[in-house]
DNA sequence: GTCTATATCCCGATAGAC
DNA sequence: GTCTATCGGGATATAGAC
């Protein structure tokens, strides 16, 4: 046995094309995502070529979500008093801009439910990571123990859900909403006094 | 040109049994749902004689989504002064206890955000009543109006949300955390006096 | 490049309703 | 007796895995 040799400079980069071609052709895709071959020929290979780098395709979009986590790791300061609502604004605000994104991650974890599916692991333990987190967060911001561990799965879930109905709507301004929901959970209920933004067509 | 015959009663009940089999099967399925012809073949029927009942396999699943509004057309009575409460406890319970819809649900809402999708009309209108109901409730229990608003969003996002987070750890009790949602949207923040319940494993 | 699985479309056969 | 709802068969296209 000798020691694997790493990649070379032009499979790293090429790894980072596929990812970036996973993820703008499934902005573009219809509900069953796009296929291999599409993703591949978008950067010039062939199935056979992408399967080298990732294996195979659930293998390539968990690639893809795992990349954003990398690329996402700069957070505001901890120190602000309205930390939460910076956190969850930022989120929304960055899984908005990227067409794909959201529908990858929701798609995905829907699967990922079956527990033998390669993002089961990334799923179940991203969340408990992020509960924890947010649980942490708030027993600092004031909140009871016993309040802040459904708190922050009610914080999560929002979050989730708030970006279903912006899928369906695009209009929706959930940035905003979520901004909202963070302070509800954060200190109990506030007067809607800034004026309502985003869409109000129902 | 003459009035077509309408659907034989063999016809009616063979439209039942393929939409319980699609998901009884869809509760089975992997990250990709079941093929038409596991389902057809559930019921004694070929791929092409389920195609002729319902065209193709989106259509298909739409049907088991309006067939489960059809059966769920019943809800508790509302006078009760914790209605919202009682009706997103009944939703969860429900929900819950058919392994497979919450999935069918999720993936479907995501697909249908193709304007092109053949639910796209099914879920946009259906978000935009829920939030209308939501909203015209919380304006009675006393929410003002630019609160009601978002927060009969927020309400429906916190819904969808648990059940990600159900589909992912099933041994979540997001029944009794949705009413707690409901309880703290409805009036400010409650203290969670009642034993937690549900898996507080992370 | 091949193999297998799947979805969809066109066409035909049958049998039961009117 | 006629018509059509209810199917199945064949052909085709596409996709994933090896």
């Amino acid at each position: 046995m000798r020691e694997p040799r790493g990649r070379y400079p032009k499979g790293v980069e090429m790894r980072e094309r596929i990812i970036d071609a996973a993820l703008a052709a499934y902005a573009a895709s219809d509900s069953r995502g796009p296929s291999l071959r599409a993703i591949a020929e978008s950067v010039g290979l062939t199935d056979k070529g992408v399967g080298h780098y990732f294996g195979n395709r659930d293998n390539l979009f968990l690639a893809v979500l795992q990349e954003r986590d990398r690329l996402d790791a700069v957070w505001p300061e901890p120190g602000d008093p309205e930390y939460l609502s910076h956190v969850v604004e930022t989120v929304a605000s960055r899984n908005v801009s990227r067409p794909g994104l959201v529908k990858l991650y929701i798609d995905m974890a829907v699967a990922a439910s079956d527990p033998a599916h390669v993002a089961h692991g990334y799923f179940t333990e991203r969340y408990s990571r992020l509960r924890r987190d947010i649980e942490t967060l708030l027993v600092q911001r004031g909140v009871s123990e016993p309040d802040a561990r459904w708190k922050a799965q009610a914080m999560l879930a929002a979050a989730d859900g708030l970006q279903i109905q912006w899928l369906l709507d695009p209009t929706l301004d959930i940035a905003t909403a979520a901004v909202r929901v963070a302070r509800l959970i954060e200190s109990g209920p506030v007067a809607a006094q800034e004026q309502p933004a985003g869409s109000d067509a129902d």
